[in-house]
DNA sequence: CGCCTTCATCGTGTTATTACGATTAGTCGA
DNA sequence: TCGACTAATCGTAATAACACGATGAAGGCG
């Protein structure tokens, strides 16, 4: 069996420019889907915790917060869901981390408002 | 009476640094308040109106929504109530646009995400 | 094989969001 | 003062978000 390590689940940042449009309706759902995945400070949180380190964090970051670990579960889920963060499986336990891609989408989006 | 213009609603560009901290729990929330406030399609695309008119544009935002001018007053109250937009009565109709300062800091904290 | 750990999912209750039409509250012009 | 116009608010209904405990699935260890 293969070790896992960060870089099975971390996409190795990616530097392609994003040639999507920055405006239009789909700019505007695009945006507003990010946004909402943002607009809870529990989410703000995981965000910033995946971020910082570097490589990825499993799920102790229900130890961080202080929600029950369903209610974490489900808020992951919710940033997965708009793209913002990845799940791996290793082993018993789920190696999360940021989407680069998406969390520079989000960026490039809010900046062009 | 005075007339009204633009200026009377809309800030002049406040240029002061904001000194407010990019992390920790109450930016947080913050960020998260905003981001929230931005996570719906069709208030994007008044504060991007808004962005776009340098001046402030009335209720017509209503013509540009596919929405029912009650629900686009909705949509204005929970901008306003983030802080994004200020509406400023002006003769009988209501003159908005948006808050620079909290444009601002979204941006300021979304780019430190 | 059993057991423990880890995490997702389910079921539930509460509250918030979204949308609409109808109504109300101003302001202006005639 | 009387309508016309603008925009907020109310009432209502459907859906989504949020949080929790309980249950379930999947993997590793003794």
């Amino acid at each position: 069996m293969k070790a896992k390590t960060a870089d099975d689940c971390c996409p190795p940042a990616n530097d392609e420019p994003d040639l999507r449009p920055a405006e239009g309706r789909e700019a505007d759902e695009e945006l507003a889907t990010l946004a909402k995945a943002l607009g809870h400070p529990a989410r703000v949180q995981i965000v910033r915790l995946l971020v910082r380190k570097t490589a990825c964090v499993c799920g102790d970051i229900v130890d961080e917060l202080p929600l029950a670990q369903s209610t974490v579960s489900q808020h992951l889920k919710v940033l997965k869901e708009a793209g913002l963060i990845r799940g791996e499986v290793d082993g018993p336990r789920v190696c999360y981390c940021i989407e680069p891609r998406a969390l520079r989408r989000l960026k490039v989006l809010v900046a062009g408002v």
